[in-house]
DNA sequence: CTTAATGTTCCCCA
DNA sequence: TTGGGGAACATTAA
């Protein structure tokens, strides 16, 4: 469900409904949720709400709460327990729901924020994203799924980048040159950027804290496009799987 | 019944 | 050490 934009989406929607409170209680209401004992978060006041890359991240007065959403995780502020509710937190005002139906998201109690992805991608410039990526030897849609590369890029965004760079998702990362990497750069900063003006997208059931959808998937060009024309010259997107997951590409416009 | 889905993580092999 | 392949996890929808 989530890549960088609709965790940055999450974070700002959260945010004011979160700084300043205090958690009275914690509830895992499923076992795989987490391993860590909510009773160690309970009286903690919210001092921060952040993304981490494509996770979000609670700092406490003492220690933190990292929130990893998997594929269907959903941060509900003011949210009541449903089917799918795995944890609620109950704060001095209002309350907080983790909502996840594929159960492939968790929460982790840290006493320090994390530290060992890669850097995020709007954080670094064109160069030393050039330079990550041509120190590696792998296919560029490897490289941009690898969260130790950057971090916050996931299958949509992915896809997105690479048909706006004009790269075959299969290209070698070596092979491709400084200039193209530079400008997979740039591209993939500017769309980035422009998901998180539209809020995300919410291709399935992606909603924000609020419950609202976004609405970027208006404007995707081949993620989930197989078949349909490709926007800039015509030829059918096609899909294939690299990385074990779906990659949507135009072959004309994306060389190996 | 089969396939695919916004994501990790672990194990095995080269 | 680096990288690739595949399975696993759990659930729904087409």
């Amino acid at each position: 469900m989530p890549e960088l934009p609709e965790a940055e989406t999450i974070v700002r929607t959260l945010r004011p409904k979160l700084e300043g409170r205090r958690i009275m209680a914690v509830e895992f209401a499923a076992a795989r949720v987490s391993r860590d004992d909510p009773a160690a978060l309970a009286g903690r006041a919210i001092v921060s709400v952040e993304r981490y890359g494509k996770q979000i991240l609670i700092g406490l007065d003492r220690g933190w709460i990292l929130v990893k959403l998997g594929m269907t995780g959903k941060l509900l502020a003011g949210g009541e327990a449903g089917a799918y509710t795995r944890a609620v937190f109950t704060l001095d005002s209002g309350s907080l729901a983790f909502d996840d139906v594929r159960q492939f998201g968790s929460i982790a109690i840290l006493d320090a924020p994390p530290d060992r992805l890669g850097p995020d991608p709007l954080e670094i410039d064109a160069r030393a994203f050039a330079d990550r990526l041509k120190a590696r030897d792998t296919e560029v849609k490897r490289a941009l799924l690898d969260q130790s590369f950057t971090r916050g890029v996931g299958n949509i965004y992915c896809d997105e980048a690479l048909f706006r760079a004009g790269i075959h998702p299969r290209a070698r990362t070596r092979r491709v040159s400084r200039a193209r990497a530079e400008n997979l750069h740039r591209e993939l900063t500017a769309l980035l950027r422009l998901a998180i003006d539209h809020r995300g997208s919410s291709v399935s059931d992606y909603v924000d804290a609020s419950g609202a959808r976004g609405g970027f998937q208006e404007m995707h060009r081949v993620y989930q496009k197989k078949g349909q024309p490709c926007p800039r010259c015509g030829s059918p997107i096609r899909r294939i799987v690299v990385a074990q997951r779906g990659t949507h590409y135009c072959a004309r416009c994306q060389r190996s």
